[in-house]
DNA sequence: CTTCTAATGGCAATAAAGTGTCATTTTCAC
DNA sequence: GTGAAAATGACACTTTATTGCCATTAGAAG
């Protein structure tokens, strides 16, 4: 990895990113951290979310239907799914898994990961 | 809905989805059905799936991380989940459900549906 | 304080997925 | 068989998400 430096720009996004609390897209990552950084353009957050992926501080969330969200590498590492709200179209952590997964396997099948989305309507548009 | 006319496209793009066994992508119905018709253009696909859709024929079965496929409606009316390969790239259907997931839910959020995708490796690519 | 170089941000460009248009072909009701 | 209307297929176009380019800015090491 090359040397890396700390900008502001980073800070806020990082900041954003950890404070959020649940798996942000790249439009949101951008909304929030531009509070701290008015100026932040839409093109360094790419940059910047490419390179915490590659240090292995962020990862991505695959989604149905749309593009990747992006929580704290931390929080991924603590195997958990999420919530889609179909009015916010945001995304929420949820603790648990059903597990038990592997019985529903066909013959053969090899299982390495898995992943659940819940969707409906989260407590704030209900 | 207007009149539907039988054309050999349909005929063989209803073909196609009724004996894939696994629900299957834009691209892999133009292969398929384009063993019957050769002619079969991509836009003749896109267009009849629509169509099929609207006439409850076919659902569309949201992925993560790439774009819907398509199983008949009969098959998406009995509960399923999916099984994406890693290698191939080719989703099935699999049987059961942990169910349960409401237990998962935090306080004031409402589940109106929910997808499970397992991933690995299809018995072929093993 | 320099200086080196990574980082930034604006804009053009690309990739992937799907749609609009329209002349031509095909189906189907009579 | 004929004719009206639906369907087809080619091509260009849109849309959404993301990257390439590059002149400028700004960390940080000495």
């Amino acid at each position: 990895m090359t040397s890396r430096r700390n900008t502001k720009q980073l800070e806020a996004i990082r900041t954003a990113i950890n404070e959020a609390g649940r798996p942000l897209s790249i439009e949101e990552i951008h909304a929030a951290a531009s509070d701290a950084v008015p100026s932040l353009g839409i093109r360094t957050v790419y940059r910047t979310i490419r390179r915490m992926q590659e240090d292995e501080e962020v990862a991505n969330v695959p989604v149905p239907g749309s593009a990747d969200r992006y929580e704290p590498a931390e929080v991924a590492s603590h195997h958990h799914h999420h919530f889609h709200c179909r009015i916010c179209d945001r995304f929420y952590d949820i603790e648990g898994c059903p597990g038990g997964l592997s019985k529903m396997l066909p013959n053969g099948f090899q299982l390495e990961s898995h992943e659940l989305t819940l969707s409906g309507r989260c407590a704030a548009c209900v």
